[in-house]
DNA sequence: CTGAAAGCGCTAACAA
DNA sequence: TTGTTAGCGCTTTCAG
């Protein structure tokens, strides 16, 4: 393995230029780059990372947690970030919570060794002290999808592009409405569930349409989860809605699985929106509002780079909200006559957030 | 910031102790390490891995190459490699190819920078110069999915468990059978593709079953994209097969689609099988081989963790075989009288590979 | 623009 | 078991 000295002895110049010639820091003169360019191309020589790392501070390495890697929203934020980054030069290591299994050992252990310098934190649900251990790190954050306590994210406005999913239904006729999305969970806050379920009810609310209970459904965000759940619903005469707001589309498809299963067809019987932008949705004709996951990695990766520049930019901890793109397919029409003069059953009740 | 040395002084030992202590490397006495490990505790102090890794030459970071990431298999096998690198306290770097965007980029440039003790290969093509890239790292690397020249591989025998998904359809007595698959890519071998759909035609063969060319479908493994060819395919009165082999999930899920929209029953009018294990076919009632991919990759953490350490376990090459389960659910079935009757048209020819 | 020299923070002999 | 002593391979002042 050839050694920056070896590079310089056949470039003809100190160890010093070769680094700052290969590394971009500090100037050099167009005639010593080419030499030590080549010199490193021939010798098969790169700088070695963690040598560079110990001798300046700056690893070019950028920390992503997230608790989960296989659900939709989460791996195409990831490709987004990896995209980013690997554009920039940046290496990427990735810390999965894998639900809740390894999320004591990411933020106490692995996000302390300075490894990297920086973070991004994917929907994550974190309480006050593990955000104050997330900023112990001393590492510039950035977050994406869901309000972290003072820490700038980037996201859409759950609660605004739930409503606007809901009114879509209600402004088609629907008045039998249901939504199935997530919670609370354990001692965490999950403000995406909180304020995509609160655009539901605002919605809901404003339209002084009821919501029966059995109508505010809780998922784990799993297709076949949702799949359940919908089935269910639907297969009960008295409690069947004309419609579903998801939260996100792989729930979505979900709905539109089950009520096929129960011979109703889509958007006739029932109608169903989602969120998200998932790819398969458009051979379902998914109708649903599109946050494009990935541009939000590629953002948050920009921003994050911009704070770590020797001009730190933009540092503070406002949210960027970026817009959803209401993508109108064949799932969601107005509901048949019969069904909009149905009148609520009578134990219909008003069920706030 | 505090450094070993403050956390030797408080512990009342040398820096080396507190290393030792620390890292679980080299004998400390139990009245030592726990002076050292409250110390460290109570100063907020954690081992440097910039200096750890130069120092001793190991990082304890794995590299995990991949062309993809928000596919099923991909993301699926990342989450059990993840797993488990957490697990035996390894961090991971995430090299995306992002089909081949990055390939060159990752290749010369990123793996060679000795960032990590190791390198696991996703599902990846590689032609001859770059599997030379490759080993050019010097990084003991482990395979996951579809052999790779000379590197010892994690995968299921994509021909045999193919064959058996062939036969299977052939068995409940399918003549007209069609394999939705993947590719030899621009240069790039894809011994998968190639496996599944060798595994494919050597079934009809055996079975002296004609392949119409039609049949043999090339996607890029979307279900999209699936779905789009196999509603083309079924349009076709002429050419329209009875079964598909679908060599994906997410594939086999589009062709059910396909099926649905143009008003065929699966399993009556078609039957179709695919390989993976996909969470969501189970709702989808989609027959399959599981290849346990999540499986995959925790096995490909542990090989190659088993060759890092002081006595490097199995060095070989061989690759290592996982078996698939049969997932009998209700997307296959015997064909329909009707369609087992017709003679395939006058215009069959036997396809080789 | 370039070189010399002094570390970055830890680990690994080697001795004790 | 523990301390001492050299570095690991770069980067970065500081001069020139």
């Amino acid at each position: 393995m050839a050694g920056i000295k070896d590079v310089a002895r056949v470039a003809g110049v100190s160890a010093a230029t070769v680094s700052r010639a290969l590394s971009g820091n500090g100037s050099v003169s167009t005639s010593a780059r080419e030499r030590v360019t080549r010199a490193a191309r021939d010798l098969g020589f790169v700088l070695s990372y963690p040598a560079s790392a110990l001798a300046s501070g700056r690893s070019r390495n950028i920390g992503v947690v997230l608790p989960f890697i296989s659900r939709w929203y989460f791996s195409t934020v990831l490709e987004g970030i990896a995209s980013a980054l690997t554009e920039a030069g940046y290496d990427l290591t990735l810390y999965n919570f894998q639900k809740d299994k390894f999320r004591e050992k990411v933020l106490t252990d692995f996000l302390q060794r300075n490894r990297t310098d920086g973070l991004i934190a994917v929907a994550l649900q974190l309480d006050d002290q593990e955000i104050g251990q997330l900023r112990a790190s001393g590492l510039p954050t950035v977050g994406v999808g869901g309000p972290l306590q003072g820490i700038p994210t980037i996201r859409i406005d759950d609660r605004a592009v739930s409503r606007q999913a809901t009114d879509h239904l209600i402004g088609l006729g629907h008045t039998r409405i249901s939504h199935i999305g997530g919670e609370n969970e354990e001692g965490h806050s999950f403000p995406i569930s909180l304020g995509r379920r609160a655009g539901y009810t605002s919605a809901m609310q404003a339209a002084s349409l009821p919501v029966l209970p059995a109508w505010s459904i809780i998922s784990d965000y799993t297709t076949s989860d949702a799949y359940r759940q919908a089935k269910q619903l639907l297969a009960d005469p008295v409690q069947r809605p004309t419609a579903f707001f998801c939260a996100s589309d792989e729930m979505a498809m979900g709905a539109m699985m089950a009520a096929r299963d129960l011979g109703l067809r889509v958007p006739d019987d029932l109608s169903v929106i989602g969120i998200d932008g998932h790819e398969t949705g458009d051979i379902l004709g998914l109708t649903t509002l599109d946050q494009s996951a990935r541009q939000q990695g590629v953002r948050a990766v920009h921003r994050l780079l911009g704070q770590l520049g020797p001009t730190p930019a933009d540092v503070g901890p406002a949210d960027e909200i970026l817009p959803a793109r209401f993508l109108l397919r064949t799932s969601t029409a107005a509901p048949r006559r019969d069904q909009t003069v149905t009148a609520p059953p009578s134990s219909t009740v008003q069920v706030g957030l």
